[in-house]
DNA sequence: TGGCTTATCGCAAACAGCCGCAATAGTGGT
DNA sequence: ACCACTATTGCGGCTGTTTGCGATAAGCCA
């Protein structure tokens, strides 16, 4: 089933906004920014309002088709959720970012499933420290 | 050597201001936004700007004197860094927030310094996720 | 005590992101 | 092809937070 049908199956339309949000997704490799993604629409499409452009994200997101991260800035990075799963080290002091492999975090993960009954999306935050 | 002399050490100056976001944190026994802070010292001292108490807080931090923590909303909270430290849970869908033994999070620090020569603050942001 | 340097201040404007509203436009049914 | 329903849009305005600015005042020395 694609995108469309998936879309109208839970309500949703498809519009020329979303299918522009949904392009430029498809055409970032890694995470994009909110503002990128306007950025870009808006080059040709100027008409096309930022909040637009949020509020596609997170219904898209709704539908399990993108996913955001928080990394250490305020700013939220986003990527299509067909990617590979991947934790995030972010270093407080160089800025430098590196992907960090989901198995690391399993363990932590299933320790808070068993003991506490809490099921964590360790992908969700950036891990912030200091790199070499 | 008191807060007074640590600041001068490092060419800090105590201000009217800086004492006031002392006295808060202070004050307030667990985590508190800035704008908690904002609007307590404005009750008393209305000529005094939100952007000083970010200031404050971000200078404070820089002393080591106080810390902060992301959770899942835009809003940073801040504590005095003497305090316990411990992670954070917050549910992603009723929003309850408990706090977290460090040590549970040990393993996960160790291994990310060992394999990647990486040292985590795994306690700077709260970890998202559904509780029961 | 008075003067000098400069950290810090208050203000105003910018930032990413969010929300309510009335107008617009997908969509499914006829 | 048209209609009715309502999801979605652009807009304006608001949030929490950050930044650049010229003015103020803390701290040091004479």
């Amino acid at each position: 089933m694609g995108i469309d049908e998936r879309l109208r199956a839970s309500g949703m339309r498809m519009t020329v906004q979303r299918r522009l949000v949904l392009e430029a997704l498809q055409r970032a490799r890694h995470h994009v920014t909110a503002e990128d993604i306007a950025t870009r629409i808006r080059a040709r499409h100027p008409q096309i309002d930022p909040s637009t452009v949020y509020r596609n994200l997170e219904a898209l997101e709704a539908l399990g088709y993108v996913t955001h991260t928080h990394f250490d800035d305020r700013v939220t990075r986003w990527h299509r959720a067909d990617a590979q799963r991947h934790g995030h080290l972010v270093c407080r002091s160089c800025g430098a970012e590196q992907e960090l492999p989901i198995g690391l975090l399993e363990p932590l993960a299933r320790r808070l499933r068993d003991d506490h009954g809490f099921r964590a999306d360790l992908a969700h935050s950036a891990i912030v420290g200091i790199c070499k």
